[in-house]
DNA sequence: CGAAATAATCGTAAATATACGAAACTAATT
DNA sequence: AATTAGTTTCGTATATTTACGATTATTTCG
């Protein structure tokens, strides 16, 4: 999986945020300062290129939608990051974030909860 | 707090590694395959520009240190990142994670323990 | 059909990042 | 002082990213 540039990961987060769709929609998404449609339409063909979004021809559009899933993003993001700042050790890092105070002993005994009672049927 | 490219990124992981030295020093401990002295010292000029390094001239060399802590830049990257991908909520992140089979129930009951008892003189 | 509307594509310009050799500088050695 | 060795600095070339207008293609509507 491609690394994705600045503005290549802004208009995925607004494709994974929108769902299957058009151009417009997604800009209508993306925050301000939008950029020109066009600068956008180059970010999303960038993004076909890499093989993060396939597109489908409807009328004179095309219905873009992801190929690559946030969640597999995220993972394969967090991990690189996990590896360099955190000796590969995800205890290590919510520990960090646990003494900075970004998460309290409560959040993570209801962390723990919801992995000890699994109640996904 | 500019942002740093890729290779930036990756010299500044040798600098907080080995703490203030000459660039000779990182690029040992920059892993293979390694760039060229003059790239790597392009690459230190920009990070000096960038206001990440200070430099001191020791006889005919010069001398770096980090002005940004690694901790810091952790902080700020991590937050941009949990911004985006979980909402602003770092339990978001860490549930993730666990729901992923990263971290164990009994890894994040050692990390309440140690934010519970705090044993910093 | 022809005009207007909508959207995509193409081309290109400018900014930024990457990469590194040649030359200059500094210090040590003979 | 001249040579050598280590280091920085400068300049430049290339690649990539960002940005967007002009043009082209397609559809819709009168």
């Amino acid at each position: 999986m491609e690394k994705l540039t600045q503005q290549e990961e802004e208009a995925m987060l607004a494709i994974w945020q929108v769902g299957p769709g058009f151009i417009k929609e997604f800009m209508d998404a993306m925050p301000e300062p939008k950029a020109p449609y066009t600068t956008v339409a180059s970010t999303v063909k960038n993004l076909e290129r890499k093989g993060f979004l396939k597109g489908e021809r409807y009328a004179n559009a095309i219905r873009y939608s992801a190929k690559v899933k946030e969640a597999d993003y995220k993972k394969r993001f967090m991990n690189g990051f996990v590896n360099d700042y955190f000796q590969s050790s995800y205890k290590e890092l919510v520990a960090f974030f646990a003494k900075d105070k970004k998460i309290s002993a409560a959040e993570l005994k209801e962390i723990i909860d919801l992995i000890e009672k699994p109640e996904d049927k």
